[in-house]
DNA sequence: TTGACAGGTTCCTTTTTAGAACTCAAGCTT
DNA sequence: AAGCTTGAGTTCTAAAAAGGAACCTGTCAA
């Protein structure tokens, strides 16, 4: 399978694995969150080359994940930023973050600290449900194929509700 | 950067993309919470190349995300399930294919349905505080080092605070 | 003894990535 | 006005990774 077939896959962590399924590009967005916005800024963090750095952002731009704004005319210079659709990325960041701070941590603890504004505390996120608002771990989620589902999602939501 | 060098940068993103940060091991790891668990199977599923799927199960066992367990003796064979290292991928693995399912879904809607077990509804997984339990988006959050830190986290954590 | 099955490994080709140098346009400096 | 600097790339070559197909290894069953 190709990446450009990714896309077109009838699953959704595929298709979101196309856009940004690759560990420069999840590094790049790590820096959005953290509020980098220039190319130049970028390549001295990530030391990630510059022809990679340009064809990440590029495809991220067409993904509609960050937008391109001009920051001065003459001559013109342009930045990176979020878009709402890369905001939404957010929540995937976030979980990230919290499984390397949890089974990755090197002795002297995480390297970043989140804290919510509205309540003024450090947190960790926590993962609930939409309906009844309590946490969701694996094992208390059950899959059945949806209206987008094809053949071998069907298939598969058969099997797991076979298996319990 | 190298892979290898990935994992002893000061960022939990970062050491988690050096364990999942590849898109093979993404859709991998999809289908073991689906209930994959055999050398073949994956392969069929996948189209992966064999050689590949070897390198990346081998990776992930190593990193204690999943584990080997013999299902039949003579001769030997193993099947891969996932530790509980591994099950504590699970909001990863939810928060990508929601966002999927909200920015890449198809006309006829999302491939798979998933329905929590304690209340019986499909549900979206929504992103807490731990604390105080309100939802949390990324303008919601502030960051600041860690006891982990290295400079560079300090210098960022520096910045965002004065960006706001 | 031949074939099938599961789980790999080997070998070779094609694609990507790394790393460094180069381009280009517009200011700024002296 | 000649030369240096800055930001945002592009071009080049070498090295690494991925793709594809065939082969190997135990064990059982016909």
């Amino acid at each position: 399978m190709k990446w450009s077939e990714l896309k077109r896959e009838p699953c959704s962590l595929a298709r979101t694995v196309s856009v940004i399924g690759d560990r420069w590009t999840l590094l790049i967005l790590r820096d959005c969150f953290l509020r980098v916005r220039r190319f130049e800024e970028f390549q001295a963090r990530l030391g990630i080359t510059r022809h990679l750095l340009a064809d990440r952002l590029r495809k991220l731009v067409r993904a509609g994940v960050l937008r391109k704004v001009a920051y001065q005319a003459r001559p013109q210079r342009f930045e990176y930023r979020l878009t709402d659709k890369g905001l939404d990325l957010f929540p995937v960041v976030l979980a990230i973050v919290h499984w390397g701070d949890v089974h990755m941590a090197g002795r002297r603890g995480r390297p970043l600290i989140h804290e919510h504004r509205a309540c003024g505390h450090a947190f960790d996120p926590v993962h609930a449900c939409s309906v009844c608002g309590e946490a969701v771990a694996a094992r208390d989620v059950r899959v059945r194929p949806g209206p987008g589902a094809g053949r071998r999602g069907r298939d598969l939501a058969r099997k797991a509700a076979e298996a319990g």
